[in-house]
DNA sequence: CGATTTTTTGAATCATATCAACGTACGTGG
DNA sequence: CCACGTACGTTGATATGATTCAAAAAATCG
């Protein structure tokens, strides 16, 4: 199971990971299995864990205050889960993290994961998937605010046709940005216009 | 003018900053001053320098197919400027940045940057600005997903009131991901309910 | 001062939300 | 294996927030 992890930092690394690399990371991770709606975080906790996950779906939200759920991310087997703003400044987090499906996750605390970026590759791979991190913000803030919402459902088809077979359409929706209902009549234009 | 930065690392970082540290770092960075209008970046080029807004205020935006401008980031003095990903994975940028004001910056090859990030301080910096932005970028997806139009006004009037003074209100409209007729409506109600 | 940019206002229109009802699928316990 | 409950998706009617286009007013700059 940890074979994974260690294929996901070879292929975003130019160093190679040594055998005792690997031993070392095996020894700081702690596999867990998060059965389906099982929370992995909840607002108002320290975020002390990363995970990677290895197989299962995940997702991260918020609730605003009347109660309405807001995706954050959708997350599948080979990313990594958490919130980077409270685990590295140990403050209360602001989002929930729960499995979708039932999810195998390695889990590592706050300062196994410092003492592991010092490892060479890894600190290639943690600069790199932070990186892409803010460049899918970044491009996520561009969409909302210049797209319309089914050009951003048309986006979402293209880069991520993944998240369309592993997560109900309401779920869908707040990721995108709209209500169920909306998403159910973009997606009823959107097939009649295509023909 | 290279005290701001220093300033800027020190408070970044536990570590200190040696007179060597300094010497080495001033050696790397080019100051230029960009005048009102003048460009950092434009669309298509690689962002080959990063820079450090010393005094000024500066923009980062995209145009869409319709040619509207999508104000990304507004930045003040001691600021970061450049667009990240662009720097890092040295690809073609979709984003102009260009100066509002009459504006000192200090340059810095991506290559420099590197070396500079040997530092410690400099690593912890580093750090830090790329952690806020994450969470920043984050702030704004939940906002412009789960706010009204008049709350992320009332928010920006909150977290950043230099940002009304330093520029014009269409530019303010376009950040909040509104016209510049909505802003200009929202503010007359917005003032009238607050007496 | 005139020229340009910025802001405001109005009217019409559009995209999306809301509320409510109904249909459908799925999974679990009897 | 069926019946029932719960979650999910669709559809309709209406409401709302924001946009668009046009024009006037106000502010700013050389």
């Amino acid at each position: 199971m940890h074979e994974a992890l260690f294929t996901y930092i070879r292929q975003r690394s130019t160093t190679p990971l040594t055998g005792e690399d690997m031993n070392f990371l095996k020894s700081m991770l702690l596999p867990k299995k998060f059965r389906k709606g099982e929370y992995m975080l909840v607002e108002g906790e320290v975020c002390k864990l990363g995970g990677f996950i290895v197989k299962g779906a995940m997702r991260q939200y918020s609730v605003d205050d009347k109660g309405v759920e807001h995706v954050i991310q959708l997350l599948l087997e080979n990313w990594w889960v958490g919130d980077r703003e409270s685990f590295e400044k140990e403050t209360p987090s602001l989002y929930y993290i729960d499995a979708w499906e039932e999810t195998e996750v390695l889990l590592i605390p706050k300062n196994s994961y410092d003492a592991m970026k010092r490892i060479p590759a890894v600190a290639e791979m943690d600069n790199t998937i932070i990186n892409k991190h803010v460049s899918a913000l970044q491009k996520r803030v561009r969409d909302i605010i210049g797209l319309t919402a089914i050009e951003r459902y048309e986006n979402l088809v293209q880069a991520h046709p993944e998240f369309l077979q592993r997560f109900p359409q309401r779920i869908i929706a707040s990721y995108l940005g709209i209500t169920q209902e909306t998403l159910s009549r973009l997606r009823h234009n959107y097939k009649s216009s295509e023909v």
